[in-house]
DNA sequence: GCCTGGAGCGC
DNA sequence: AGGCGCTCCAGGC
């Protein structure tokens, strides 16, 4: 037909030489204006990705939209291929990697020719969850004065070798014999020896352990290769540490840099074969916001879990320090050790000795931590029912979970899927550049401000100049003040918001919007939307878990009180993601209206209320 | 005395 | 890199 061929043109112009077009029914229910809503005919089609992406903004005679023209190979193979979080998957045609060809680490690496080669296997309620390897890291430095940088004198680790993830871990559980090791690498000063008796201690040490324990290297460069073999061996699959993210990761591969340590061994911090160093810095600089890009890429293959950032999330605390938490939470007592105490320490054998103390301690601490807090079984609780990664789980990300969630949902009933970035956005962004360029470019001396500028720090939907409140949320009465000595009844709803959802069947798919985007009415079909649906069968199944909570006991008790939480935790996240500003799934007008709904409910059942008790 | 914005808590 | 509602407080005018 006429379109096909127009599009087969337009590719071709692209360079894109092999494809493959479909007519498909599918559904669209988002907010792109020029797209119908409902069920239609579209042309799908499908390329390589080692071809250029087709411009968003590309129409033609025969067609006037393209959508997911910019889709990421990941989020595709996870949606596509129903991937919900760790789980089992089945490979049904590979080859082994060739040695001289491998990309990664791992010990095992195969090439997959079609994604369609690899499914969620769906027998795997029968088979165990397997554990997994823990390495604590925890570093201890001291300031280069010259260049006002952190230098690595020690890097100790802990490693637990069978981590459960499916259940909370009891210490009696982690700490059993055998499962765990650790070491500690250090070095001497510039310019100086290892004090009296350190080298034979260190010898000693390793020969009663029967491994390498203690090792003494004479520069950072040979620390930081030593460390790298040593992680290579243990080729753990979560680091943990406290403030890991924020600082050990980054000093010990600011370090690997400047040591000039060959990228064959830093690059065994993960599981992916690097050559060039990525950026490091980028953006992100604000305390405590987890590792740049470029750090999470050098790991890649490891989980990061930085017990400091999980804490901040799940514990209310004045202070998050290590110290404060092995106080609060593990009852124990911390050492603190700053850079500045450490040189004094290399005078004795002693003192170096309680250093590597210090450091191993710390490296536990954060461990303990992690388990005190089931970090591990609560996150992938959390991204097995949302589909997205367990390592962004890990760093928060909690849009994300909601984004996934939905992507899910709507792939599944065939519906078309909000791009990252709407087109529509993306052009009115870089219209709005354009022309604050334009405008300090050309004439300053004019003075009057930017009208358009002007309207987004007010109306502020998008951006950052956002400030107030966008849209009317929770009703709050006026107290009525007085002492009340007889009764006092608290009323708690069971999650009013996902509730509210249900109830008045509030979903992308049923809601009429009006495209000016005023508050639209409530709908009037029967069908139920995608949104009540997915909430329904989140509250389902934890009624499920729940009722199977009551009669277990012991792990299998806190496994379901842990998979109980997370599903209350994902209906109710639900509600906020909508109205979000930069969320994928933003849609004012249904935030809006689930907020009126609710206020409309409280005030006829406060009504209901006085009029039953006067 | 009035207004505004930020922090911090509530749901 | 969910939302809004409310109180308190500091600071500018």
């Amino acid at each position: 037909s006429g379109l096909k061929s127009e599009v087969a043109e337009k590719l071709s112009d692209l360079n894109v030489s092999n494809f493959v077009m479909t007519p498909v029914k599918r559904n669209y229910a988002f907010e792109r204006t020029d797209v119908p809503i409902g069920e239609q005919y579209v042309l799908k089609i499908n390329y390589p990705y080692k071809d250029p992406a087709v411009p968003a903004d590309l129409r033609g005679d025969h067609f006037h939209a393209l959508l997911g023209t910019n889709n990421s190979a990941l989020e595709l193979f996870l949606i596509k291929r129903k991937i919900k979080g760790p789980s089992w998957l089945s490979i049904s045609k590979f080859v082994a990697c060739p040695s001289t060809q491998r990309v990664s680490w791992c010990k095992f690496e195969v090439t997959v020719d079609s994604p369609k080669d690899i499914s969620v296997l769906m027998t795997s309620n029968t088979l165990e969850v397997p554990p997994v390897v823990v390495a604590a890291v925890n570093l201890k430095t001291i300031i280069n004065e010259k260049h006002n940088v952190h230098e690595i004198v020690s890097a100790s680790v802990i490693c637990c070798h069978q981590v459960k993830i499916d259940t909370p871990m009891r210490s009696e559980d982690w700490q059993k014999r055998g499962t765990i090791s650790h070491f500690t690498v250090m070095r001497k000063l510039e310019g100086s020896i290892f004090p009296i008796g350190l080298t034979k201690e260190a010898s000693d040490r390793n020969q009663k352990a029967g491994s390498n324990v203690l090792a003494l290297e004479s520069s950072e460069r040979a620390l930081l290769n030593r460390l790298m073999i040593e992680l290579s061996k243990l080729d753990c699959d979560v680091l943990v540490g406290h403030n890991i993210s924020g600082f050990d990761l980054d000093v010990l591969l600011h370090r690997a840099q400047t040591c000039k340590v060959p990228s064959s061994m830093w690059s065994k911090i993960g599981r992916l074969r690097r050559s060039v160093m990525p950026r490091l810095t980028k953006g992100n600089t604000l305390y405590g916001s987890g590792a740049s890009p470029g750090i999470m890429s050098c790991i890649a293959g490891r989980l990061l879990c930085d017990t400091y950032l999980c804490s901040r999330d799940l514990l209310r605390e004045v202070s998050y320090s290590l110290t404060q938490l092995a106080e609060t939470q593990l009852k124990k007592d911390r050492r603190e050790v700053s850079p500045h105490d450490i040189p004094p320490m290399f005078q004795s054998a002693g003192t170096l000795l309680k250093l590597v103390e210090y450091g191993e301690t710390d490296a536990w601490l954060s461990l303990e931590l992690m388990f005190h807090l089931s970090v591990l079984p609560l996150t992938r609780q959390l991204t097995n029912i949302s589909g997205n990664l367990w390592g962004k789980t890990l760093q928060g990300a909690r849009a994300q979970r909601v984004e996934y969630l939905l992507l899910h949902s709507f792939h599944a009933k065939k519906f078309i899927i909000p791009d990252k970035f709407a087109a529509r956005n993306k052009e009115l962004n870089s219209a709005k550049r354009k022309l604050n360029a334009d405008t300090e470019g050309g004439n300053a001396a004019d003075g009057a401000a930017d009208p358009s500028i002007d309207d987004e720090v007010h109306h502020g939907d998008q951006g950052k100049a956002r400030k107030g409140p966008s849209y009317a949320g929770g009703l709050v009465l006026e107290p009525k003040k007085g002492l009340y000595d007889k009764y006092i009844l608290l009323l708690d709803f069971n999650s009013l918001y996902p509730s509210i959802i249900q109830e008045f069947n509030i979903c992308f798919t049923t809601v009429e919007r009006s495209s000016d985007g005023n508050l639209p009415n409530l709908p009037t079909s029967k069908a139920s939307g995608v949104l009540p649906e997915l909430l329904k069968s989140l509250v389902e199944r934890r009624r499920m878990v729940k009722s199977w909570l009551k009669t277990a006991s012991g792990l299998k008790r806190q496994q379901f009180d842990i998979q109980q939480q997370a599903l209350k935790l994902t209906a109710n996240s639900m509600y906020g993601c909508l109205g979000f500003s930069n969320s994928r799934f933003f849609a004012k007008p249904l935030a809006e209206l689930i907020t009126l709904q609710v206020r409309t409910y409280f005030l006829s059942f406060r009504s209901r209320l006085t009029n039953m008790y006067n």
